[in-house]
DNA sequence: ACCTAAATTTAGGCACGCCTAAAAATGGGC
DNA sequence: GCCCATTTTTAGGCGTGCCTAAATTTAGGT
């Protein structure tokens, strides 16, 4: 039924417009790393698949169908399923964990996919705090917003990281940010300037920019027992 | 460098010719499930790259170059280390390995590779019995004969069993043998008729035909100390 | 409403990996 | 040494997934 590169554009269009959004032909195509013109062909030719995996009207972008939602789902649950196998069980590192799954995640069946679940205990989240989507096609969520709009003075938790550059991973995992971690913000400077900012218990500020901070999403700490 | 297709055929030649023989464009084309057509077609490019997969002649047939030989090995390597890997890692049964393996040897790095082969502890051997090649390309070997020519009156060990017909695998396993497991033959019934023979402890008869029997390779049984 | 810049589609092309049908080479039997 | 069955190659074609260049559509600014 799907190849790899109906699977990586269904990705593409979850990933950029979400359930009931349009993706546009050039997003598409910057997200895939291909051309606006191969994008339109790809696009006609999903929409043009029966039973339709897209509903494509010329210029106006891509919309999932059920269809086309429930394959994307799919492949990002293999592929958040293997980074933190990967992770947990073959002892890979945060941030070499990304280009592996991204391999693997067209190559496994559904027992694969069955028995690493079943490893890991069920999980829910993949190791930068990503959900996983459930079989059913259900996201468990987790209300969380941007950390550039934490207020200072207060502190929450990391929810999770984006996994797309490893040497941003590698700095944040070396001053100690990953999922579950508790941040106390002192301030953000002004004019745009970077969040300063606490991590776990480390006396450390760290300096956050733009670009580090809009990587991350935190939600307010839980009960904060001592 | 290499595509799936070009690593399936030179793992094909290997199996079909080994390290110096030739394969035909026939075999090929029977192991490879495609028409001897495209057999040629790919063997004209494998001997047309550079540096060169093969030594290949029109009408007698492909021989492997160190480099491609390298790159069956390395391939091979792959499958069975994935095989022992979801054995004894996932918890697949021994007929399922096969074709998961089949996949997933083309999409692994070379990451993946070691990974799994330290947590299995670098295995000598796959869970049908055979050799997983040495990252160095040396195989390790185990001198076995074929079920066929052994001795009636005489015991011997299973050393390895084909593992590409699922329900042979099944049926072995449902009588018991898999590699290492002690066997004893009875005896050969006339005119090509079936080995009857006793499979490790259990005092049951077994009468195996000539598919079975081939299909089977075994080595003399080592220091029967009780 | 129109004009234009940007986004998108169309047109044409290419490599890969497969196919079938027709032509050609091989080699064993005589 | 020739013939013919078998094997192999050649010729031509098809779908996928990508490309570039040219045409077209859209939408924002006035
Ligand atoms: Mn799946
Ligand atoms: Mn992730
Ligand atoms: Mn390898
Ligand atoms: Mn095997």
């Amino acid at each position: 039924m799907g190849s790899e590169a109906i699977d990586n554009c269904l990705k593409a269009i979850y990933q950029l417009a979400g359930d009931d959004e349009r993706a546009t032909t050039a997003g598409l195509a910057e997200q895939l790393a291909i051309s606006p013109a191969s994008v339109t062909g790809m696009l006609k030719k999903l929409s043009e698949s029966d039973p339709p995996w897209i509903e494509y009207q010329k210029h106006h972008g891509a919309r999932l169908t059920d269809r086309g939602r429930a394959r994307a789902l799919e492949i990002i649950r293999h592929h958040r399923l293997i980074e933190l196998f990967l992770h947990r069980v073959l002892d890979y590192s945060w941030d070499e964990v990304h280009v592996e799954a991204e391999k693997l995640e067209h190559a496994i069946s559904e027992t694969f996919e069955d028995r690493i679940a079943h490893v890991l205990g069920d999980p829910e989240f993949d190791p930068h705090g990503h959900p996983i989507p459930r079989r059913d096609g259900t996201l468990p969520d987790r209300a969380d917003s941007d950390l550039i709009d934490m207020e200072p003075g207060t502190d929450a938790e990391v929810s999770r990281v984006s996994d797309h550059d490893p040497t941003m991973l590698q700095h944040l995992s070396s001053i100690g940010v990953r999922p579950g971690v508790r941040i106390h913000l002192l301030e953000r400077r002004p004019f745009d300037g970077p969040l300063m900012l606490r991590v776990g218990d480390d006396r450390a500020v760290h300096a956050f920019g733009a670009r580090l901070a809009g990587s991350i999403r935190i939600r307010d700490i839980r009960s904060t027992a001592a």
